[in-house]
DNA sequence: GTCTATACATAGATAGAC
DNA sequence: GTCTATCTATGTATAGAC
């Protein structure tokens, strides 16, 4: 990591430039092309350097690949914090889908970067998916058969609930193009994903029993509030 | 298309032959490392045949590619017959989400070709998206419209619906490897897959306002038969 | 730290014997 | 119709001048 003749602070600020440079071109070139049909020279000519400055700073094509994906599953879990014992279950789920929805709208490239390492199998965050994300959906998936057991959620399978939050949310990043094609729509504006937001936060309210019509028959009296507790 | 010395019938039958094995090892090639990601040789190797013999039946990469992708299309779309307008709900909805689990777990492969594409812009199906795809579900989606005015079905936006459907059937043959990982199995038994099954139609019915409790609620008189058309 | 030139491997595709 | 040998392009990676 030393050499040159500039002062550290000089090359630092230099090499963290070129550095974020790199790994946003590689994000963008990774997410249209996937690993396979990435070229280190595609990325290098959308980073505007010479292609051995990519190798200086990452090494290889696999390593570039692991720093834009690690930057990724940082983000990419953040969401699910809205997720505690404490919260109101409803608030806590319509906070979490529009987090989800949002970084499917603001993110797009890191969720189709994501969904094509997991397409094709997985082979550099495997590890990451059987501990990290196993772990973290093992807690939150007890939070919600807390909930469930407690009445105040309709009872279901809580970790095929969290595949059908993600699978549904992250559906309008990865396949945009479907969506924008059926809808015929040349491309999604704010409004479209404020619409998106507030259609998939009604299905996964549905889903866990807590939507505006049950919530207002648990309120009026048609239904009582444990009434998922049977 | 013509020349050798066979006769037309014995050519033909083994060049049928030669032509599945082909598409099958092409299928499966392709779904694992995309199209960038595929070669010849490798496709080759997998159908047991010279990789020149690849180029004699099908020209090019990108041919075989479409043929492939050609044979998913047909199949893919089949699911959607069961929504009729003179259909009872409850069950088209039903019998959909089950073609659609019964496909992510005949046809993974299939799936994730098909998933590969679009994720990376469907650079060779977007007239296919744009035309019948986008015509199919205009019609399907009037039909459920049509079931909404009646109050047959909860109100919700169509077109997102189907999105759901496909979100969450496709999720369990495209993120295959991330489902495994998080549930800690080796893989899905047939049991996993009927218990899936079981749970996306629970969720379904559940976003149309058909589930069990809510029939339940309907029939005992909590809820009237209309009270969706409000 | 930066960049040009290049080594070496593998890709898609085809020629031409059988 | 089948298959071996080969052409040409492109890919990753690095050497070495600056």
């Amino acid at each position: 990591m030393d050499g040159g003749g500039a002062t550290g602070i000089a090359r630092r600020r230099i090499g963290r430039a070129n550095h974020a440079r790199i790994l946003k071109a590689a994000e963008r070139v990774f997410a249209e092309v996937g690993f396979a049909g990435a070229s280190m020279a595609e990325i290098a000519a959308r980073a505007k350097l010479p292609k051995a400055n990519l190798h200086y700073y990452f090494g290889t094509k696999e390593a570039l690949y692991r720093a834009v994906l690690n930057d990724i599953l940082a983000v990419w879990l953040g969401p699910m914090d809205a997720i505690r014992p404490d919260s109101d279950p409803a608030a806590a789920l319509t906070e979490y889908v529009a987090a989800k929805v949002a970084a499917s709208r603001d993110r797009p490239l890191a969720s189709r970067v994501f969904a094509n390492e997991v397409l094709h199998g997985a082979p550099q965050i495997e590890r990451f998916l059987a501990r990290e994300l196993r772990q973290l959906v093992a807690e939150k998936a007890a939070v919600l058969e807390g909930w469930i057991e407690d009445g105040r959620m309709a009872p279901l399978d809580t970790k095929h609930f969290f595949f059908m939050v993600w699978a549904l949310t992250q559906h309008y990043a990865d396949f945009a193009v479907q969506v924008r094609l059926v809808l015929d729509k040349k491309r999604l504006e704010r409004k479209d994903w404020d619409h998106v937001g507030s259609e998939v936060t009604r299905m996964v309210l549905r889903v866990a029993g807590l939507a505006e019509a049950d919530r207002a028959a648990s309120v009026s009296g048609r239904r009582g509030a444990a009434s998922w507790a049977s």
